[in-house]
DNA sequence: GTCTATATCTTGATAGAC
DNA sequence: GTCTATCAAGATATAGAC
């Protein structure tokens, strides 16, 4: 009818049955990777029949394909606003605050994103060396520019990027250990983003 | 001869081809996760044919399991090493070193491990649970001693280990993507060192 | 100790009835 | 659109010759 926009689901039951089946397969991929997972689990999860899931997406590397793509703008959005013009300490406590929320709300994308980057990045790797290096590159200009002119403390930009995602995806990648370090009654989501915005802190004090 | 001391290897050759495979075992382990990888793949890197393989270990599990039990003290040895009568700041800034120095000369031992805790620790929960967080909770008192003492800045002890964890290993675990995003011209591990080096510096100054 | 051959099960994907 | 049945390839593991 509209003329094709870009992907499949156009019914309303298309739509819907998309959904449950790249929730499904978050779920699958994002503890077991791509290659450990399979379509009979997520296949399950999603409580539809494999060949229905095949129905909706050509093959197993089609629904992996199809998250991995919005998993990068949701990943990359909070760095993209991370805005040259404001305070530089509230944009990258701000960073950091947005960064342990994603950890906190998705951690399975988390996971899913560490999983391809474990593996060598295989299917990501021009949205990597491409989008979000260019992205990198740019807003490490920024931070350098607030270095230079001693807002924040001199720091290899692109490692302070870097630290910002390791603090902040470990809480979310590592969460069964994490959890079993802490023990019982430890909220690691809400303890990180005190400990973190701390650390950032003392770190970025000129 | 000497008596069943613990494992299989017994001969210099069952020695020398035991521990060809669990080389190769390794690389596989630690990019395919424990799911993802198979023993076709193993006995290519290997040179072995895959038959031989299960002769010397009885199953593929097994292989994994050998390969997670000789990592965890390989992991935790630095850790243990801090000791609670050196000078705070040395010992802790040494141990950030020894960890940095682990993720660049073994990065498939710091991938393997991450994987395992991406799914969930289902292999190693035991060892998380008990050896780990033994280790954890006594570093983390000693850490909380030389905080009460001002010796070093306050921060919560077991999220200032989880700091140097994330920190250090994510040079490793994300080698993809930090070489993607430094470009060529970039020794990534050099270059974490004094960083790291830096930042600890400066987060633990009283 | 090592290999070829193979048993057995699982997996991604398709055919075709409904 | 959804299901049952099924195929062909790939997986772990074993048998048995050498």
């Amino acid at each position: 009818m509209t003329g094709a926009s870009d992907s499949k689901p156009r019914t309303r039951i298309q739509q819907k049955n998309s959904e449950t089946i790249l929730e499904a397969a978050l779920d699958v991929f994002s503890t077991y990777g791509f290659r450990g997972a399979t379509l009979d689990q997520i296949a399950e999860v999603a409580g539809l029949s494999k060949p229905n899931l095949l129905y909706y997406f050509p093959s197993k590397e089609a629904m992996h394909q199809a998250l991995l793509t919005r998993l990068l703008a949701t990943w990359l959005d909070p760095l993209r606003d991370l805005d040259p013009k404001g305070d530089p300490l509230d944009e990258i406590l701000g960073y950091v605050k947005r960064k342990v929320e994603l950890s906190r709300d998705f951690p399975r994308e988390s996971r899913l994103f560490a999983n391809e980057i474990l593996q060598g990045a295989p299917r990501m790797r021009d949205a990597i060396e491409g989008e979000l290096k260019t992205l990198v590159d740019e807003k490490a200009k920024v931070l350098q520019g607030w270095m230079d002119q001693g807002r924040i403390a001199r720091l290899p930009p692109v490692h302070l990027v870097f630290s910002i995602w390791a603090l902040t995806q470990h809480y979310a990648d590592f969460d069964a250990q994490t959890r079993a370090v802490l023990g019982a009654g430890h909220d690691p989501f809400a303890e990180a983003g005190d400990y973190l915005d701390t650390l950032f802190r003392k770190l970025l004090a000129p």
